[in-house]
DNA sequence: CTGACTGCAAAATGTTTGCAGATTC
DNA sequence: GAATCTGCAAACATTTTGCAGTCAG
């Protein structure tokens, strides 16, 4: 098993494309985070936050896309008109409840739900490749919430 | 059970809005339309195809916006950038296979999933109001086809 | 050195909004 | 008659692109 580094390399010497330096620093400020998603914006300012020479809005967009080319991030559509990035560098992949009231995103994951979908898939002779499940609803903070101010 | 119309018109009233020309013509395209998805460009083609007065673009987004908001269209985001509505007025709920090289867009639906979610969704105290699962990956036809011309 | 990359600013895309006049209730 | 709508054009937010100069291999 390589590490995010080297795969994202092994990708680009691959493909004939270069190691640049806004590549790994960006590269490196996703490896680091603790936050599991963010946007461009996000990634622009973590990126650019830890001082350093600055690194271009369109560098970055480029670069997760080489990222999400290359497997080492996903591109998620969580909420309208603006795409999310996940890891997927860290362990196996999983699944969202988003909160209609605050937001909040609630990862999950179900190994009796991944084997339902292959069963779904195989009787339909499709051939999955990835999935996206995303539940939205009141999560259960925002629930005792309402319970409590109903008017 | 009311018509889709009925319910349109009710959700209208409720609310204190006006039931207008264009809202029930762009109501009416929409359930004569054998088209299961289409986003706010589609709509707007489809309901100025049929002669008549036009309908404004803006008239076009708001309205969408009215169907999602009274359950008889729902916003998915099936591709970047674009959001996608779907009509419910249909039968019961259902996911879809999107195929990552053809495109096309199978539908499925299976009470198994459904009944597995909610178990998954008690377990987070979460309490569910709707969902989306896409699965992509490669479809039937397309999976022939690679097999036969694979070099 | 050459081709690929960056940063910028400009363009493109999809959607929302302010406003004046029209329409519904 | 009052409040809501419409259509327009302009604003917006996000993402993409063309280009001149820079950098990796």
């Amino acid at each position: 098993m390589q590490s995010a580094h080297e795969a994202f390399v092994d990708y680009l010497r691959h493909k004939g494309l270069k190691v640049t330096q806004q590549r790994l620093r960006i590269l490196n400020t996703i490896l680091q985070t603790s936050r599991a998603h963010f946007n461009a914006e996000d990634l622009m300012e973590m990126v650019n936050a830890s001082g350093q020479a600055r690194v271009s809005r369109s560098s970055v967009y480029r670069t997760l896309e080489l990222l999400n080319d290359c497997g080492l991030l996903r591109k998620e559509l969580l909420r309208d008109q603006v795409s999310h990035y996940e890891k997927t560098s860290a362990e196996e992949h999983h699944d969202h409840m988003i909160c209609n009231l605050c937001g909040r995103i609630i990862e999950f994951s179900s190994g009796e739900l991944e084997a339902l979908q292959d069963k779904l898939c195989r009787e339909q002779g499709f051939t999955p490749e990835s999935h996206v499940l995303h539940i939205r609803g009141i999560c259960r903070a925002c629930a005792a919430k309402q319970g409590k101010s109903r008017a």
